[in-house]
DNA sequence: CAGCGCGGGTTTCCTTTGGGAACTCACTCG
DNA sequence: CGAGTGAGTTCCCAAAGGAAACCCGCGCTG
């Protein structure tokens, strides 16, 4: 399986990871998603190689997640700023952060947020954009969408069914 | 730098990063989040190397995100299933999930969910633990919390202080 | 005006990781 | 007896990653 096979794939997740999903790239975007926002200044604060970083960089930037902005010319030095896609891929920076925060440092994280609108200190959490209740793995059950496509994914398409069978026993 | 040094910065995304940091692992983490538990089924759906599926499988173990159950004996064989832990780290797969629904199928995804409490398809979206509203990057700002250390990071100390003073002009 | 430092890379070389495919082992089923 | 199944392991080769050096245009400093 090479490199080129992820983005192909029909799954919301492998799409994404195909942008993240490697040991860097995460990390890269966070530093930027902070306010850190220049090559060296990335570089130095995690310590990767030059190298790669440019590679990471142009990666991001080619899927519309980061934009590389001119800060002067002559010579030409730039910023790396988020973009409002590069936005919505930072909550799942949140979502790294918050399983970090609960079992890397037993809730006393590195790095806090306070709500703008309530002025607390806030640990988001996923709630159901229909109800505003709390969703937590086990109150949601998956199902087919509108692209899903059984040919491509009989594994899936069966765990899918036992699940729906499950859950009929259930109700 | 080498992989061994990811779990010991002080960050949460990179502690994160260190179980589920790379091309496969949380796409491993997914299938057996959805049911698909058996060594098997998991090479098979994803296509990547036994090898590889091997390690990563003893990687998620050690974390604790995956427990390996023994549905025989005479042979040995195992199912593959989740943790509390893992259902923590499953929030991660779903923000990444949002992402690429959004982003990479434009709001026809392959796989949907049903809040089994309200019985709707839901699209969670990440709240405030103490308002309920709704965050979006920009609605919080970043800043110390109890095990910051400067010393180790300047550069995201640095940036901190800015994102503080910014906010500071504004108010 | 020679030399130094900064910002943003590129190049070279070497180590580590990953993929493919075949092999193993312990059992079961026909 | 032979084929099939589930869970790995082993070997070899190609790709990716790290370290460190190099480059280039500029602006400052003595």
């Amino acid at each position: 399986m090479q490199r080129a096979s992820l983005p192909d794939q029909p799954c919301s997740v492998a799409r994404t990871l195909d942008i993240i999903g490697d040991r860097w790239t995460a990390l890269v975007l966070r530093d930027i998603a902070i306010g850190i926002s220049r090559f060296d200044a990335i570089q130095g604060d995690l310590g990767l190689s030059r190298k790669v970083l440019t590679q990471r960089l142009a990666h991001l930037v080619d899927h519309g997640v980061v934009v590389r902005v001119a800060y002067q010319d002559n010579p030409p030095r730039y910023d790396y700023r988020m973009t409002e896609k590069g936005n919505d891929l930072a909550m799942v920076l949140l979502a790294l952060q918050q399983f970090g925060d609960k079992w890397a440092f037993g809730g006393a994280p590195p790095i806090a947020w306070r709500h703008l609108a309530c002025g607390q200190i806030s640990t988001p959490v996923a709630c159901c954009d229909h109800c505003g209740e709390p969703v937590r793995p086990g109150d949601a059950i998956p199902l087919r969408g509108p692209s899903f496509d059984d040919q491509a994914a009989p594994a899936v398409a069966d765990a899918l069914d036992q699940i729906a069978a499950a859950v009929d026993v259930i109700v």
